[in-house]
DNA sequence: GAAGGATTTCTACGTTGTGTAGAAGTCTAC
DNA sequence: GTAGACTTCTACACAACGTAGAAATCCTTC
């Protein structure tokens, strides 16, 4: 399974909440506001884009090249992206129906009604 | 997020699937038996326990020292690790109903009546 | 159209996790 | 108490990731 470093994450968290893209200086910009404060110091803008483009070949990030500073976008929303980890995870289990049990057996219980909401909108599939 | 390497999954799908656990030697017949007929070949012992110790680290596997070549378990079931799995991915998403939205629109007819019938089960909850 | 600065790509190194297993240590049955 | 089975220690190769300098490329402006 396809996975994130934490670096690779905090970008990714960064573009997912760009919805016109970032390019890297801006990328670097993100980066020093949120994560740990005073932790956090500046990175190289050469580093991000390493990063950005080892997530754009693992199908993460798109980029513009048209643009001078080329803008990155996330390939999908971070919703798409958990639903579709969360599917993977399912897939490797030979006993779904169980895992779903035990997975629904989890949930909050707000969860859970909204979870009902979606199926019953979802209509009854037959 | 703990993830697992390509052999430490092997050895895992085969302790799942043996409730009374397994020594080391007994895990390689299994892998031997199972994975791709002619290509796996032999694995050492020492190998196969040095994946378990790291298993056992990462908190995966039990071993009983009682009797001579040690039994190891797995700690959870491969249902319980899914739905584990899943909910740890879904804790990384600040957009929690959205992403639950999404992964009930992807799963299958059979899979959302499945979840109906466990919601249902499962009380209102209020 | 050449120069200079901005930007990107190439190359590289340290660290960590994993697959792999020999060497060395420990335990038990005889 | 010793041989053989079993476990732990140590070790190495390889990939992924964080990190960034050097080298190449590309606009802009003179």
């Amino acid at each position: 399974m396809i996975t994130l470093g934490v670096l690779e994450r905090s970008v990714m968290n960064a573009l997912w909440e760009s919805p016109d893209g970032l390019s890297a200086p801006e990328l670097g910009e993100r980066l020093v506001a949120v994560e740990a404060p005073a932790k956090r110091r500046e990175l190289a803008t050469t580093t991000l884009l390493t990063v950005l483009s080892r997530l754009e070949s693992k199908g993460f990030v798109s980029r513009t090249r048209a643009t001078r500073p080329h803008r990155y976008h996330a390939v999908n929303s971070r919703s798409e992206h958990t639903a579709e980890l969360m599917h993977e995870v399912l897939q490797l289990a030979p006993d779904r129906d169980d895992a779903l049990a035990r997975f629904v057996g989890g949930v909050s219980p707000t969860e859970a009604e909204t979870l009902r909401r979606l199926l019953a909108s979802r209509g009854t599939g037959e």
